[in-house]
DNA sequence: TAGTATAGCACTCAAATGTATGTTATTGTG
DNA sequence: CACAATAACATACATTTGAGTGCTATACTA
């Protein structure tokens, strides 16, 4: 039958597990078979043995879609955190319910119902490279460690601030000279959680959502 | 049979759904059905589809591991794009054969292979928010509109800068007092694409890999 | 008390999907 | 040339998996 040069469809299928894989989006043998033109998916499904010997994919067994790019597999770590248009007064899992979007985030470390997004307001924390507008993603927990940067509630307000205890009392710390710090009472003060990362998007793209 | 108060067993339905989804793991009716503890698959089939009518959820028909989230479907946008350790000299394409890890990104607008990732070296750009240590998002392309931050590459050396045509010259300016613009003719200077989205990992967290 | 909605179970069916068997060309090598 | 390896095809098979039919039991309500 129709015969192409030693190993260059290979690269193609790969190409294509590659892309479907890194777009979280594993394809099944029959897809592949579609996407390279092959007539028999048994052709599809040789190559990807043969890469799967060559150690560049990995099988599931018996599995639905399950090929999956070897090393740790990458993107099995991705999670997608809920972006809050508001912090509510009440509970937060209210607010999760109804995000604005969902940003791809790297879960390592944390559960994925653990983490959520804020857009940030004001220009309170510049100093440390924290603009208005960007993005913080944030993992739920109730205490704080020295210097962290959290995300704090005072009354129905909720802040970004960083983190310092003071015996009794806490202080939130802007990062601006521009602004005073917050000295409250422990109780005052709730903890959402802590800023483990921040984001800002320079090109005109949304957030997904 | 047994039977639990109204609506509880939904809410766990969900909530497995959900951390799975997230997780970009969308799981059979047979594993929820295992992970609630039924033992009837309709039973797990039921509560999904009653979350399919009130919206929560999206079927894919026929599907298998068809389930997703409502609102565009989230996830299915989110590309794992490759941390380049260092640019070399020749093609971009050879970097990206062996990355240092991976970012999950939202691909909005930009094919898979179209994105990278570097992680910014110095303090030229902490004008812009743009910090040593931090990873910028970059989607390759060879020109760049005046004011865009580009990663251009000058002889060996890959830096980030904001992009300035000066007639049939081009400005590289540094966002930091501190430092001094780069004027070259526009053939000395390759833009390897522009910086979309820039990311500051706060917590102990290393990148996938 | 009858009626209705919810929660769950056992079983069945059909489509989707991973896997296997066998065959035909083409290319390269000793 | 004989022989092996590669690329591709047609077909069949078995498991996975989403969906359907029918029944039982509990709670709530009019």
């Amino acid at each position: 039958m129709g015969r192409t040069p030693a190993g260059e469809t290979r690269e193609k299928v790969f190409a294509f597990m590659r892309d479907r894989l890194l777009a979280g989006q594993p394809p099944t043998v029959r897809e592949v078979q579609e996407a390279l033109g092959f007539r028999a998916v048994r052709t599809a499904q040789q190559h990807l043995e043969r890469l799967v010997e060559d150690g560049r994919l990995v099988a599931g067994r018996h599995r639905a879609r399950g090929y999956r790019l070897p090393g740790s597999t990458p993107g099995a770590r991705t999670v997608l955190a809920p972006l809050l248009g508001r912090v509510p007064a009440g509970a937060l899992d209210e607010a999760i319910e109804d995000p604005d979007g969902y940003l791809p985030v790297d879960a390592r470390g944390a559960a994925a119902g653990d983490l959520f997004a804020l857009r940030v307001r004001g220009e309170s924390m510049t100093g440390a490279g924290i603009l208005p507008g960007d993005l913080v993603i944030v993992r739920r927990q109730p205490i704080a460690a020295n210097g962290d940067v959290v995300v704090a509630r005072v009354g129905d307000e909720a802040t970004v601030k960083t983190f310092r205890p003071r015996g009794r009392r806490v202080e939130l710390r802007p990062e601006n000279p521009a602004f005073e710090p917050i000295v409250l009472d422990a109780g005052e003060v709730a903890i959402l959680g802590k800023v483990i990362e921040v984001r800002r998007i320079l090109d005109a793209r949304g957030v997904t959502g």
